[in-house]
DNA sequence: TCTGGGGTCCTAGGACCC
DNA sequence: TCTGGGGTCCTAGGACCC
């Protein structure tokens, strides 16, 4: 990089910085770090996923990919597409400790980046024109310091704005690069299948469908009228505007977080109050914990229920003021099961959230003198742990033979 | 062998207040 | 006795992302 510093004054010219947004993203990200522990997955089709009956893959290797194994997919699918499949156990602590080190790199080069999940990020480089010739040098350099210091592999779009550059860099992967280049931004964007557009989903895809758009190029062809009527005035008119290659959104750092949620699918289908109640104390200690660890407090609790078929009810309900202890979350997650009705009916997920954060732990704890059927069907479950071991109440798929930890 | 877990944002309706 | 808008807050559900 140091001839790179005696740039001389007057060959710059800001021609050279036209697209100066970096999408950066790590490849199969997972399983890769995987990979660094266990060498012996290099090469070979593996997913790190759920291994439980009901786990989905969450990252999939190259080599599991060219079998048509996708993210999101069941593991009991991939695993009949792909019979040879590796299955590794995720471990989220070990690829956040990996993440912070590739974001140590990114922001060696500059303080302008956003992190928009635990393995991409955009990069706003034009503060780096005196330094290197061009975003694209920037890119390469970043990939090379990733996969030298970390060994591990990246791809990179590079264009004006961060539209260009997130489908760019998904252009350029595994391992590669990708520039859009501003005066050929049509040529690009528009034989592109819509439905790689950021918020186009499955059912906003569903709605363009039948306006006949297949492509960007198609979506750009229709009114923005017609888009708002038929998938609502934000929604149309921001697709209207990302067809058209236009996309304003500054690089930003990340705010904080809005809201912190943990929830659990059970390997098979939980009924029952003494079960049920169990499982809400474990959730609302774990989103507890999580809150205090993170110096956070929540007014709205919300309870998340998803029964056999699917069918998927949340119940919520704000505080005047912020909590994040255990025993208060659960028992404003008992009331609202209380109210959901739910009764005898299995299982599938439990979870809670809380929102409405604020800094700082909770100043006041619910008053407790109001103990509420909750509060006695809590007790009772500590009790039983107190007495017995913390083992011995807990959902009934652990307790069978198969899944026996001792 | 159907469909994880952690998030964000939007919409729509109702309550409530001025 | 009938009937306003506007604004804010809350709730429920859904779409979408990685």
């Amino acid at each position: 990089m140091a001839d790179r510093l005696l740039y001389r004054h007057g060959v710059a010219s800001d021609d050279r910085f036209s697209e100066p947004i970096i999408h950066l993203d790590m490849d199969a990200f997972f399983v890769e770090v995987e990979r660094l522990r266990d060498p012996s997955l290099r090469s070979a089709p593996v997913v790190v996923g759920g291994t439980g009956p009901r786990g989905v893959v969450a990252s999939a290797s190259y080599e599991a990919r060219a079998f048509s194994v996708r993210s999101a997919m069941p593991v009991a699918r991939a695993k009949r597409m792909c019979s040879g499949l590796i299955i590794v156990p995720p471990d989220h602590a070990e690829y956040r400790k990996q993440s912070e080190l590739v974001f140590e790199i990114l922001r060696r080069f500059t303080p302008e980046v956003e992190g928009i999940s635990i393995d991409e990020a955009f990069l706003d480089v034009s503060g780096l024109r005196r330094h290197f010739d061009d975003a694209a040098s920037v890119a390469g350099t970043i990939r090379c310091a990733i996969r030298n210091e970390l060994n591990l592999p990246s791809s990179a779009g590079i264009a004006a704005n961060k539209l260009l550059a997130k489908l760019a860099s998904q252009d350029a992967k595994p391992d590669g690069m990708r520039l859009v280049p501003t005066d050929a931004i049509d040529e690009f964007l528009h034989p592109l299948p819509v439905r790689r557009l950021w918020g186009v989903g499955e059912a906003t895809y569903a709605q363009l469908e039948r306006l006949g758009v297949k492509t960007i190029g198609d979506l750009a062809g229709i009114p923005v009228g017609t888009l708002e009527r038929r998938i609502g005035a934000t929604l149309g008119r921001h697709l209207h505007q990302l067809a058209h290659g236009i996309d304003a959104r500054p690089v930003a750092g990340g705010g904080e977080a809005k809201s912190v949620s943990v929830e659990e699918t059970y390997d098979t289908d939980i009924a029952g109050r003494e079960l049920i109640g169990a499982e809400l104390l474990r959730q609302a200690e774990r989103v507890a914990e999580r809150l205090r660890r993170a110096g956070l407090a929540g007014r709205t609790v919300t309870l998340k229920v998803r029964f056999s078929d699917f069918s998927t009810i949340t119940r919520s309900r704000t505080l005047p003021w912020p909590t994040n202890v255990g025993r208060d979350i659960y028992r404003m997650a008992g009331d609202l099961l209380e109210r959901s009705d739910i009764g005898e009916r299995p299982v599938r997920l439990i979870g809670i959230g809380l929102s409405m954060l604020e800094e700082g732990s909770a100043p006041h704890q619910l008053a407790t003198d109001r103990p509420g059927e909750w509060d006695d069907l809590a007790g009772a479950v500590s009790e039983v742990r107190d007495r017995f071991g913390a083992e011995a109440l807990k959902p009934a798929r652990l307790t069978r033979p198969d899944h026996d930890e001792g």
